[in-house]
DNA sequence: ACATATTTTATACTCATAGTATAATTTTTA
DNA sequence: TAAAAATTATACTATGAGTATAAAATATGT
């Protein structure tokens, strides 16, 4: 990321955590990065396309803190999922930009719409593909919907706490009960077979890739990689996936080592993310 | 209601369901309702006070129209209840409203956003209170976390169909789905006594008035009330439920005739409700 | 019907802010 | 060190919120 443009946007963040997206103008984001409106201009053509960079980055934080924690736990791990959910409320509040995701979803801004919705369906699809995970293929029909309502839950118990006390919110414990109603209600649904969405409302089902296309994908990424060290993991990461035997235990050690590096894009994350659910 | 108020009430609610409340100059108002800058800034001091008066109106509806299904019919009645489940969502769907309550939610106006919030918790406590109806003192405990996340899973499902298809939205079928998974929460949380929310976080324990109190709440309306056939209503419906046993057959039928007189301000609506819930 | 009070209109004004344009200056790069 | 790119300062246009006010229209009481 260029520098200028770094430092606008961590301009921006600031401001729109102390005065709120609307309430802050260009001309304060100017003031707040000492730059001059040309430079502004040069890099983003309104004040919306520099929210959606800071919300892409702060996107990229969560996905990488999310990937991060969950290397060498297994897929199916309740605890894990507990803490990956409080990971992007934890930095949502830290950041204090719940205002401004939701004041997105239904903004007049076109462009901060259609965002907002992709951005949506993202954590949604996210939250499906890690309900699979911990249910089982069986699950499926059922995650979505239960992807949703737990994202519902979420979001209105911690509106009433806000509303109705001074107190911190205990998030680890929200998250967990979250859970814990997640497993009864899949429970329940795997035997009486209830539900209101289908399973491929969002997405034409998308299959699952392979190992061997993971390692085709793979080599994108070790071709333009910069640091050499990162280069010898991920070129280890691709042989070892195509090998008649892939050594779980060490990929493991590997994508744990690779995944704690936030320098890495999001687009490698995110396949680091399949590769980890392949091999479990 | 002042009739020119009225008017640029209307005038506005037809502009912010066409091009969205942020999108609305006071210009736009002033030309839909054709009328000068002088008068609306008579009437009110910004737009978002505006946007308030639209949203209060249309709250009394809901209200006036969940009222007016529940006379004749038990409080405790599941299908009753997501009937009027189906009134909020369905007002505001046709009034393209959801835009309006979401994003005022996070605006940047102290006024907006006070009043949203009062009428957010309003919403959550007439469900709770109608969750009691539903299942008992027992389940007030966990009235006001399923309240809440009532609301959640309603509101997230709705988002999800309506990203991932063109359909009309089955409203009768998700509210009867809401109401079943909440039945099925109610019931295991009545064995198990989890919960995240207490109950008390909204308000502090508010005491069920009595009949008289209802009948000298009334005296008030009776007084002020300016049609003869409405007065006459009022005065028996004081008179019976001051009664040694009041005839609630009786009282039912004429709680129904006044129901559906739309005219009656919000307060009688909400007097007339408690006194419904009393005689049950 | 008439005088008075009120509501409404038309218009012009201030102020804040988004976004454009451009020439001068600074920094980077080759 | 010369050319290219980025940055600045400044001035400009346009839009829209909100205020002010005098004139016109309407309502009200007697």
């Amino acid at each position: 990321m260029n520098p200028k443009k770094q430092q606008i946007i961590n301009a921006a963040h600031h401001l729109f955590i102390k005065k709120g997206y609307n309430a802050s103008s260009i001309q304060d984001i100017l003031d707040e990065a000492g730059i001059s409106k040309g430079t502004f201009y040069n890099y983003f053509t309104s004040k919306s396309e520099c929210l959606i960079a800071l919300m892409e980055s702060i996107a990229e934080d969560i996905r990488a803190a999310r990937i991060s924690i969950a290397f060498g736990e297994s897929p199916s791990d309740l605890e894990l999922f507990a803490k990956q959910l409080a990971i992007r409320i934890c930095m949502n509040h830290e950041k204090n930009l719940f205002s401004l995701y939701e004041s997105i979803f239904y903004s007049q801004d076109e462009e901060l719409k259609v965002f907002g919705k992709s951005q949506y369906i993202l954590e949604l699809q996210w939250l499906s593909s890690r309900i699979v995970d911990l249910f089982g293929e069986q699950a499926r029909p059922y995650a979505l919907e239960n992807a949703a309502i737990a994202n519902g839950a979420l979001q209105q118990l911690m509106h009433v706490w806000r509303f109705g006390t001074e107190q911190q919110l205990p998030l680890d414990e929200l998250t967990a009960y979250i859970v814990h109603r997640m497993k009864q209600s899949v429970e329940i649904q795997l035997k009486d077979g209830k539900r209101f969405l289908s399973d491929g409302l969002l997405a034409q089902h998308q299959q699952l890739p392979t190992l061997s296309d993971s390692a085709r994908q793979l080599q994108a990424f070790i071709e333009q990689a910069e640091n050499a060290d990162i280069k010898q993991l991920l070129t280890f990461l691709a042989d070892e996936l195509t090998a008649e035997q892939p050594r779980n235990a060490v990929l493991d050690s590997v994508l744990t080592s690779l995944g704690k590096n936030t320098e890495s894009e999001a687009e490698l994350q995110i396949l680091l993310e399949q590769v980890w659910r392949q091999i479990k």
